[in-house]
DNA sequence: TATAATTAATAAATAAAATTTATAGGTGTT
DNA sequence: AACACCTATAAATTTTATTTATTAATTATA
């Protein structure tokens, strides 16, 4: 069998059209009708039902069945080219959300310069949530992601490099009167992470949990920006202490009894992809990263 | 790019001879020297060593990375056979462990005998291990499966038709004196399920647990054996409650504080399957069996 | 160490398969 | 009824896969 008959046969149970399938792909119509012919021959089984005329074109389900398959076909196809193209070029496409990059990175870098790494990598920097769709239809190698959660894809691997916590924190020239607790942050103003970030999810679910109706001033996608705000004390804050560990001008808020999800730093990466030497590298050196 | 490449490159890989590999397909030497020259071409990278003479064959990493990546491809392919195989016959190939079975068959027996699906069903009747295996390479279409936790392969769906418990089990002519407690059960002699079905390793569990140190006089894969010499009061037993519903003869021993866990009757099915309406239909009857 | 045996690669020929061109026949629209 | 649009078929053509025949390389072995 061929890999083109099956892409036709995709483009036509979508297209609904031979001619249109056929000019699709710039070959002759006869093609199409051909290529579903040798499918259908194959099988045994009729795979659409001819309508009389026009874009009435109708998958039987046994057409349905064979499109759900093609599907997991050609995607692992593309997997093959992304895979191939990683290992021919040497350049391994690597997912960094900002926070966790700015974290993990320094404690690496002699390391990778050292493994001569530096230069295989090719950054992609981008929010947790659309690295691991990158991830999922190979356009990314491997991918360093914040998470509450661990990915149930079980086409990825996944090794946890750290479990943080989420802080609430504040310029320390903000004073407060010690004990704090969860009513008085209604008060206060807060500066945020906006929607490509885990951490609007997380502060939803704190606010919604714990009943507080807090005052939102302004959201940034720029976690430096954020910080620096808190440090001018324009507002406080919610983020994963990733964020703020070894950074000055900043209090953490202790409030008692606290609970939230973790915050794990994670090294994802398709199982399949695992063959690759270089790759391999990569994925000891993070998932071995010393503490501090 | 073509099936036949894909399935010459995997035997290749495994035979490391292009003349041996030519053989098990009854083709002749060069044809499998050209189809490998076709993939390399295609994907432009090196993927077996080409080592001097003999069986040295080796795969370079963009080999054992496409390796990975045909397996997949052809296990995709097998289903697809298998699945237009059903679809074609109208015949589905249905798992079923006799415990089960016997306790659910009675209750969906006249729905399945109206909607004219009777015939329809291939019966494979086997423990719940080996049924499991079925179905995930495609043997099965759907099967019904006693397990104590639930299916953690992504490839298939699950339904839960029912929670039972295990149970203590004797024949209602042995009298105890109450309240019984766990340490008592060592004197007694345990008629077991054997190694075929899940109630070994959770018996196996549950002496652990509670250190009983049972005598075990008999195993038997077949539990209507097993349920009639309880009767006889041969010995007691411990087994699912599905078992025993409705069964004469045969008393449950309260044992305070006794915790096990659950024994789930599932109904499985590989999720690629679904658009098969004949297999929608059993699925809609099987998950919705009425209580009693 | 020469020689036979085995293996993989290449070239050219052949066979097989996919695609195109040309055309016919069906169906809805006006 | 005429037209526009679609799919199917037949035959010709192009492309691709396979074979046959041969060579070069390597090891076994006599």
């Amino acid at each position: 069998m061929n890999f083109k008959d099956l892409r036709y046969f995709q483009r036509l149970s979508e297209e609904k059209s031979f001619s249109e399938t056929a000019k699709y792909f710039q070959v002759s119509q006869p093609t199409i009708t051909y290529a579903l012919k040798r499918l259908e021959a194959e099988y045994g089984v009729m795979l659409v039902e001819r309508k009389s005329y026009a874009n009435s074109l109708q998958l039987t389900p046994a057409g349905i069945q064979l499109q759900q398959h093609i599907q997991r076909i050609l995607h692992e196809d593309q997997l093959i080219s992304h895979d191939l193209r990683r290992i021919k070029s040497k350049q391994i496409k690597v997912g960094l959300p900002p926070i966790i990059t700015n974290y993990l990175f320094p404690k690496v870098f002699t390391t990778l310069r050292r493994e001569n790494l530096l230069s295989t990598i090719e950054p992609i920097v981008n929010g947790s949530h659309k690295l691991e769709q990158l991830l999922q239809n190979g356009q990314l190698d491997i991918s360093l992601l914040g998470s509450t959660s661990l990915p149930r894809d079980p086409n990825l691997s996944y090794q946890i490099i750290r479990a943080h916590q989420f802080k609430l924190i504040a310029s320390i020239d903000h004073h407060f009167k010690m004990p704090l607790n969860i009513a008085d942050l209604a008060k206060e103003d807060f500066i945020l992470l906006d929607e490509q970030s885990v951490h609007q999810q997380v502060f939803q679910y704190f606010t919604q949990k714990y009943q507080v109706v807090p005052n939102v001033i302004y959201q940034t996608s720029e976690y430096r920006l954020l910080l620096d705000l808190v440090k001018q004390n324009q507002g406080i804050s919610f983020i994963t202490e990733t964020a703020i560990l070894g950074e000055g001008g900043i209090q953490q808020l202790p409030i008692p009894n606290l609970q939230l999800p973790p915050f794990y730093l994670l090294l994802v990466y398709r199982n399949s992809s695992l063959p690759d030497p270089q790759l391999q590298k990569l994925i000891n050196i993070f998932s071995t990263i010393p503490f501090l």
